[in-house]
DNA sequence: CTACGCGTGCGTCAGTAGCT
DNA sequence: AGCTACTGACGCACGCGTAG
């Protein structure tokens, strides 16, 4: 991630400039993100035919190729990143959910043959884990959606470890004085064998207790774990919320220069008219 | 020092969904 | 239908901080 330049997409109708200079273009790799169901058509309807970033602009069929080329991919990221999930939460949590996936969209780009003609623009830098949207409208409804950090960090959490339990208490260790020191390693070898011990009650009760004691040690770490994933993305967002509100005051700012700039130029050639 | 409240982790039970 | 895994709910034990 940290060797990522973000593009930015914002109101595209509101910038139309192209900011030529000259500088030597990096190694790209770009990261956009898109709400699931945005479309590039929204991209052909707008005005303006250019992107304009933090850094570059770049012009609309080339967002167009990128999208078309990674939108697929990232659908199917996202569809496993569900699968992952549910199978992880197979029954009791519906009412536990993660919310709609983002589309985080990762394009790796060959500056020269890609990038061929793009210009550098000196925009302010934001925070490098900024994250851009195609929806235009992303700042002011706050309907689109972001980039977020936690998000693949929390389905790979729920990727089940089966090896995580080492780190576990025994069970023979447990301070739990009602768990019959009998029931120790020695049973997990007669749990194998399906149908109870040999029938007796006393013996299928203390591999049941036992098999419940583990499930519900591991379904308290992933709640845990679930729960920390779940407020490690509350900051994320947070940040991002505040690096987002930042950058539209700067280009704001940028904007409304331009403006007056442009104003001062068309009084003075009308006035050198007349 | 002691009583108390609070937070945390545990074991157990009961209910449920998925699988065979 | 029976079995299994999962998880919410409950009660208990323990550690810690704090007021008295």
């Amino acid at each position: 991630m940290n060797n990522k330049n973000y593009i930015h997409i914002p109101n595209l109708s509101s910038v139309t400039d192209n900011f030529n200079i000259n500088t030597k273009i990096p190694p790209i790799s770009f990261v956009i993100t898109t709400p699931l169901n945005s479309t590039i058509s929204s991209l052909d309807h707008n005005r303006s035919n250019k992107i304009y970033s933090d850094n570059l602009v770049i012009t609309q069929p080339i967002v167009s190729k990128l999208l078309s080329e990674t939108i697929k991919q990232e659908e199917i990221e996202n569809n496993s990143l569900q699968e992952i999930y549910s199978k992880t939460n197979r029954s009791k949590t519906k009412n536990i959910q993660l919310p709609p996936p983002t589309v985080v969209t990762t394009v790796h780009l060959n500056p020269r043959e890609t990038l061929n003609g793009l210009s550098i623009i000196p925009m302010t830098n934001t925070n490098s884990h900024l994250m851009s949207t195609l929806n235009p409208a992303h700042l002011s409804d706050g309907a689109g959606s972001y980039f977020v950090s936690g998000l693949t960090d929390l389905a790979s959490n729920y990727k089940m470890n089966p090896s995580s339990n080492t780190d576990m208490p025994s069970p023979s260790s447990s301070s739990n004085s009602s768990n019959p020191p009998s029931s120790s390693h020695h049973q997990q070898h007669h749990q194998t064998r399906r149908h109870g011990e040999g029938g007796d009650p006393t013996r299928k009760r203390e591999v049941r207790l036992q098999k419940n004691r583990e499930a519900a040690r591991e379904c308290r770490r992933k709640k845990k774990e679930y729960i920390k994933c779940l407020e490690e993305r509350v900051a994320g967002l947070e940040a991002q919320n505040k690096a987002l509100i930042e950058e539209l005051r700067q280009l704001k700012e940028l904007y409304c220069q331009r403006e007056e700039t442009s104003n001062k130029s068309n009084s003075k050639t009308t006035t050198a008219t007349r």
